[in-house]
DNA sequence: GAGATCATGTAATATGTTACATGATTTT
DNA sequence: AAAATCATGTAACATATTACATGATCTC
């Protein structure tokens, strides 16, 4: 009955912990709710599940469906409760992220200074469109979960994107500056 | 003489066009140049380098040592310099990096407020130092590698690494006020 | 003499995405 | 009639870490 370390598994329980849902309702509600932090693929989720099943953790129920296809509904059992927060509990490990922005600038000396600068724009572009999906779920989230006691934790997420996304525009905008600083010593060199 | 699309060989290539290098040198390298936002293992350098070697874009040289072990040192090629050129060129695919902190404190209604401080409060450790760290490297750079051409780009990196972790302090000092609310308003209920 | 560092590499394991396969219903 | 959505799942592939195996020299 060993369970592995990793997060997915957990990621899945601590879903399930909201309400009963299918694996296809997973793969909705993460892109919804955990998508700016996490992801997860149908690769993962159904297999996932199953393991959880066969370990007691969850339970699975066949809900059938006139006309729409069927749907198993998983939910926690008490051991896999247990198990969530036993994981909760458990340290965060500090790893570093890799960031493939970061690694093509720090090899942009060997392309144009445009190369570099079209690399920066798109993430600023990106954390823009970020900022305003994290002002509007925030607004949404106070209103339509006011009472929920997970709101606070929610927020605390999505407070985390904000000051990520600030921080990254204040930074892109600063590079660009940079990149148009190289970009003119190098035509005064010529 | 396909070549994937995974950046690590791209990332090889990148630290090869800086000077030639063995495996071993590259896994340091990493963890000194890049290693705030990249990280590679041997299990991933050794077989890379192989494989790169085979495609024709790195060549390597046997340099026997007296009393040493021998090295195998690598090289770029002219293919191997263009392929990495070509990489530089396409745009950054912007996904999701997972967040593990953020998960544990999605569902961080389960535990205590102290648990969910603890995580808080080790990831803001965790920013204070790498604050040090990118201060102290910024400098060190400027000072010795002051007419290379890479010196902008490379600052650049560092530049990221502050901005975010400045704005990670602040999130980190937010948070944990708000985690002292929620206990507060836990014991009032009481 | 014990432990760290130099140095290379493979094997086992873990983790993850994408493509494929299937098929009904609902929307355009 | 076509396309999107609902729904489940597997197989192939890609990617990455850790443990293992080896052995010398250098430092305490």
């Amino acid at each position: 009955m060993k369970m592995e370390g990793g997060s997915t598994p957990n990621a899945l329980l601590g879903l399930l912990s909201l309400r009963p849902m299918s694996g296809y309702d997973i793969r909705q509600m993460v892109a919804q709710s955990i998508g700016h932090f996490w992801s997860e693929s149908y690769g993962q989720i159904y297999p996932g599940l199953k393991r959880l099943a066969a370990a007691g953790l969850v339970e699975k129920k066949t809900e059938r469906n006139k006309g729409k296809p069927d749907r198993n509904l998983y939910s926690l059992t008490a051991e896999g409760r247990e198990r969530l927060h036993e994981w909760l509990k458990i340290p965060v490990s500090d790893e570093v992220a890799r960031n493939e922005l970061l690694l093509k600038l720090f090899f942009g000396a060997h392309v144009s200074t445009s190369v570099n600068r079209d690399h920066v724009a798109s993430n600023m572009e990106f954390h823009q469109r970020a900022l305003k999906v994290y002002t509007a779920t925030a607004k949404q989230l106070r209103k339509e979960e006011a009472n929920d006691p997970n709101l606070s934790y929610w927020l605390m997420t999505l407070n985390y994107g904000r000051h990520y996304s600030v921080a990254m525009l204040k930074w892109c905008r600063e590079t660009l500056a940079e990149l148009d600083e190289i970009e003119s010593k190098g035509k005064r060199r010529r």
